[in-house]
DNA sequence: GAGCAAATGTATACCAGGTGCAGAATCAAC
DNA sequence: GTTGATTCTGCACCTGGTATACATTTGCTC
């Protein structure tokens, strides 16, 4: 165990081998027959491995799905961390959610390369993999609420609140482009809308929800 | 089928009965042994009904925990929709959270009676209870962003994103509570600052995060 | 490069949640 | 009662996931 320098040693590159192998032939399998027409025997043989080592790699047969995205639990974390020094939080988060708006980052759900599209597809209608993904939004809570109390010396009860209702509204976003490209719309058409919603979200996130129906 | 007056009919009776027996004998043997060391067989046996039949009335094994509150799904959007007319939705949702805390409403996580401190303690530690509930989270939110679309004039996107935000920060409310009292804090003792955690919170969702972490 | 310990992989058997099915028991209406 | 529809039951079965015990590979050392 531990390599020091460069090298990663063949044992670790054959290991990360053996895990694109499983997770490859997984959502190939998925994609072609659904999720839970798939079992994980199948996906095992597929993979030319046996089920018990699939499960050292993979601890939940969600995870051969979701295992992707594990990165982006904390994206918006490292983000507010990595902000100019005596800047808010929220605009950093906003013009990062922007940028991937335009480089059409699969987490912002605006890209619709058909393996990405169907892949959201997949993903929403498979209700143990929506749940898993919750997983992900709450480590994601914590990880930007622990951010905004040290980088933005904001106490607990605040940061935790902040935190929330950011993540909340970045899901909402991210969601509902998936959802229309998911079906049918492209990406280049949606790209304006999507960019001018997610300026009001986070402008109503800025300014609060004061205006709410109320008798103007 | 269907029972056009007033009496329910005996076989209606007796599903109510058999279903409480079988909610009842789950929660009293989860809370001894814990969920996850108490199989639906064993379940099953303490009602003295067939795992079938079991499987009949509560779909998956988290149900028979989270079936109770699966009335407050949509319980702040009632509360929006029932406001006077011509008010703003926030008061109500913040004023029925107050008087919740006050009534010790288990909902927002202030009850220290015994069996309900034990019960969100088991819901917290136990991963796919919590999962369960996300799902009323998700439940709750769209019940919500319906009730502010026709009843606040609010347009679809404002109103999805406001309600991911009152949820949020409802939920964030509540299990802070849950968590605190689970693990010893007297809700008597709590009160105070849960009221005051509330009130502060929901002034933020009203005026926005403009003053997070700016320099001020 | 031979050999050894640690790390990985495999086969098998097993457990628990959940479903399909055929038939027994129950209920309600005539 | 008899009949017809529900409901309940026992059973076999599938799948996700784990424990055990054994074989294989790999990296390192001498």
């Amino acid at each position: 165990m531990g390599y020091v320098d460069g090298k990663p040693g063949l044992r670790e590159r054959k290991k990360q081998r053996t895990r694109e192998a499983i997770s490859e032939a997984a959502i190939a399998l998925f994609l072609e027959q659904g999720f839970n027409q798939v079992s994980v025997a199948q996906v095992a043989e597929a993979a030319e491995v046996s089920k018990r080592t699939l499960f050292a790699y993979f601890p939940a047969k969600e995870d051969l799905v979701t295992h992707r995205l594990a990165d982006h639990e904390t994206e918006i974390a490292r983000v507010v961390r990595a902000r100019p020094p005596r800047s808010a939080p929220l605009p950093a988060v906003r013009d990062h959610f922007l940028r991937g708006l335009r480089e059409r980052d699969p987490i912002t759900g605006l890209n619709d390369v058909p393996e990405v599209r169907r892949l959201h597809r997949m993903i929403l209608e498979t209700p143990s993999l929506v749940a898993r993904m919750q997983r992900f939004k709450a480590g994601a809570e914590s990880a930007l609420a622990q951010a905004l109390r040290e980088t933005a010396d904001a106490p607990e009860l605040t940061a935790r609140l902040a935190a929330v209702q950011i993540v909340a509204v970045h899901w909402a976003l991210a969601q509902d482009n998936a959802a229309r490209l998911a079906y049918g719309e492209k990406a280049d058409a949606r790209c304006a809308g999507a960019l001018a919603d997610a300026r009001f979200a986070f402008e109503l996130l800025e300014n609060g929800l004061r205006d709410l129906g109320a008798p103007r």
